[in-house]
DNA sequence: CGGTTTTGACCTGCGC
DNA sequence: GCGCAGGTCAAAACCG
């Protein structure tokens, strides 16, 4: 299990992601059934700020209300009486405290299933459109309670094999899930409380654990580390890759003779 | 019947 | 200040 170690220190699995920016992935592939039901490909992604800002909104958005909702919020939020304007919840309190952003950590699969089975159970809180996507949005929340974790499943406009999914937040408690059969692999998985960015690293741990002969080859990450130029050269410098390219680096190392 | 998904409305942040 | 887009809420619908 030597790869395992080398793969957790390259990410540096101490807690200490940068907090509010996001992570993205290391491109892995496999196309062999995995441990997990889908077979996928893993692949970088972006940081915070996933939509870029242009003009056409297809999604659009049907404000002719049609009155239906309304006094739902009216009815037995206002009880304190203040104005009926501050209805609607109060999430957003904290007054004067800006609320700070989890960090997210975002990779893309290749994969036509767009929930990914990742050993947590989530529940769909909304769907939005995404500007410039034909694809929706899908917005999850862990199920379990004092559990904030959130995530967001996508489907990439560009490569519509593409699911984008970007976990917020850390789990809290253990996984509940038994990942389709794999005891193995839900054993490793569930002693910890890690935040999305560990688990996507003991995810793929497992993967390569339990298949040898994932193809990580050196064509692979060069085409990563392309794209990953290319999303840099778009996103910016938040766009942190470095640990990814050390750690594909080190899978290739331990792989080819 | 309880948990989950769907879905339109509302809130918030940001850019102009 | 306004409008847009992303994110969230919660009633209703759905499903086991």
């Amino acid at each position: 299990m030597d790869h395992y170690n080398s793969l957790s220190s390259a990410f540096g699995m101490t807690n200490n992601c940068s907090s509010s920016s996001e992570v993205v992935c290391p491109p892995i592939d496999h196309h062999q059934e995995s441990f997990r039901k889908n077979s996928v490909d893993q692949i970088p992604l972006t940081p915070n700020s996933l939509v870029s800002s242009s003009s056409n909104s297809e999604a659009g958005g049907e404000e002719n209300s049609s009155k239906t909702k309304k006094d739902l919020q009216a009815k037995d939020q206002c009880e304190d009486g203040d104005d009926d304007k501050s209805k609607k919840v109060s999430k957003a309190k904290k007054k004067g405290e800006k609320k700070q952003k989890e960090p997210r950590f975002a990779f893309m699969t290749k994969s036509e299933i767009d929930n990914l089975e990742d050993g947590y159970r989530w529940r769909k809180y909304g769907q939005k459109a995404v500007k410039n996507s034909p694809f929706p949005r899908s917005y999850y929340r862990c199920t379990s309670q004092k559990c904030s974790v959130k995530k967001r499943v996508e489907r990439s406009y560009q490569d519509p094999s593409i699911v984008i999914t970007t976990y917020e937040g850390q789990h809290n408690h253990h996984c509940p899930a038994t990942l389709r059969g794999n005891a193995a692999a839900a054993a490793l998985l569930s002693p910890s409380f890690l935040s999305s960015q560990q688990q996507f690293i003991h995810l793929h741990e497992q993967q390569l654990f339990y298949n040898p002969n994932l193809p990580i080859t050196n064509s692979f990450y060069n085409n990563y580390h392309h794209q990953q130029h290319q999303q840099q050269a778009q996103l910016g410098p938040d766009y942190q890759y470095g640990l990814f390219q050390d750690m594909v680096a080190s899978l290739i190392h331990k792989r080819e003779p």
